[in-house]
DNA sequence: TTATTATTCAATAGATTAATTGATTACTAG
DNA sequence: CTAGTAATCAATTAATCTATTGAATAATAA
């Protein structure tokens, strides 16, 4: 039985990685690709040492990578099969747990019928030409990787791009992953205008690791 | 940020639900079937106590239901999707934590080819009725939920029903899941006697999450 | 009612975890 | 060599988690 014991007490390992917040914040943002440890702290608002040590947890637990490039260390996901796991997570939080239920409910739904739609029929419908696909994550992160053919508009100039566009052309936005507010922002604020937008199911990390096509940074920087 | 950092700090409530041995090791038996309080502690090796209160955690996390029935109390997985989700754990750990590649490998492997059978091509060949499926579980376990058309055999009567078996006749074996020794343990005593065995890929709550036919003890107790 | 059983509750001690702070290391540029 | 930058390390405190113990509750049976 001291088998039994120990390989369950392996596997606790990974579900301690996954047992705060601030982790799993870290995670989604590997979930997008290579970051910086700097990066990281900035975006999850967190001091650098302790997003050192977060990260130096995660990798204990086999979750990510890490390789000196420099003064810098980059940070990534150790493997498609995390997306799946954190993916697998969210589901079942947002399936069991109603504080999660109330949260996405409160700030996610915009009125409408917000069925996302399936990767499988935005692929088909893009590449007829029906649809535009709108990558609204900021531009950095659209640079080390994004759904081929999307156009980057990161919020704050969705305005000014609104603007010049045919009102007929139908938008289908995404951003981080299925609760990635981004999308759902730039979603609603389209049909404020009148423009036919809707939601890409889940977000870019899902997008690829569904093996579908991408187009990313393979530079150094 | 107030939402985003609310989210994952729910998400991360279901990650220390995962965070424990002792809860992984509860959640594997749960994942066989409804289970009273005192049978998990005695399976799990806990006390009553320490069960419950492990359990009641587990219900804040969303993953468990329980009912009551006279003096017990039956606590049952919450849905297939926590199914899912442990085994995208197990298969993290077992490609990325590497204590556990090798307890799998000391504990695990015998020596020869040791891929396990896909469910489909079990199944086509079960119903051409080229093999007997063997489920080495404890009877009870059997009792409350197995994959249709399979002989219930606990370990500890192997020796006994193999006197009395077709050398010929092609043995798969199945127990809780992926990593669970027992059916590990039959098919090598198995091969020891001459006997073509082979391991089902997974094990019963895979095999019923997949929907494939199961017969169930749908009886009170 | 009383005794018995299954579970939960409450209090505790020891272990582990998270975030902060300041020092230290590794690397680069001048 | 020196200064500056990115990341890590080490020490600390507060908070949280785990297992144990014994008491309390709820349902059943005598």
């Amino acid at each position: 039985m001291a088998f039994k014991h120990d390989l369950f007490a392996q596997f606790a390992r990974v579900g301690k990685a996954l047992s705060n917040g601030n982790r799993l914040e870290l995670l989604e943002y590997l979930a997008q690709g290579e970051r910086s440890v700097e990066q990281l702290s900035t975006v999850a608002g967190l001091t650098v040492a302790n997003t050192s040590q977060h990260l130096q947890q995660l990798r204990h637990a086999g979750m990510v990578t890490s390789r000196k490039e420099g003064l810098k260390v980059y940070y990534r996901i150790s493997g498609d099969d995390i997306i799946i796991l954190l993916d697998a997570l969210r589901s079942v939080a947002e399936r069991h747990v109603t504080d999660v239920q109330y949260l996405v409910n409160t700030y996610l739904t915009v009125k409408d019928n917000l069925e996302p739609i399936p990767r499988a029929e935005l692929l088909e419908r893009a590449r007829d030409g029906l649809i535009t696909v709108l990558d609204v994550r900021p531009a950095e992160e659209y640079a080390s990787g994004h759904v081929s053919g999307a156009v980057n508009v990161p919020l704050k100039d969705l305005e000014k791009w609104i603007k010049k566009l045919d009102k007929n052309q139908e938008i289908v936005a995404y951003c981080r992953g299925p609760h990635c507010v981004l999308a759902f922002d730039a979603v609603a604020r389209l049909r404020e205008k009148g423009i036919k937008a809707r939601r890409m199911e889940d977000g870019y990390p899902e997008w690829k690791t569904a093996g579908l096509p991408v187009e990313e940074s393979h530079s150094g920087t």
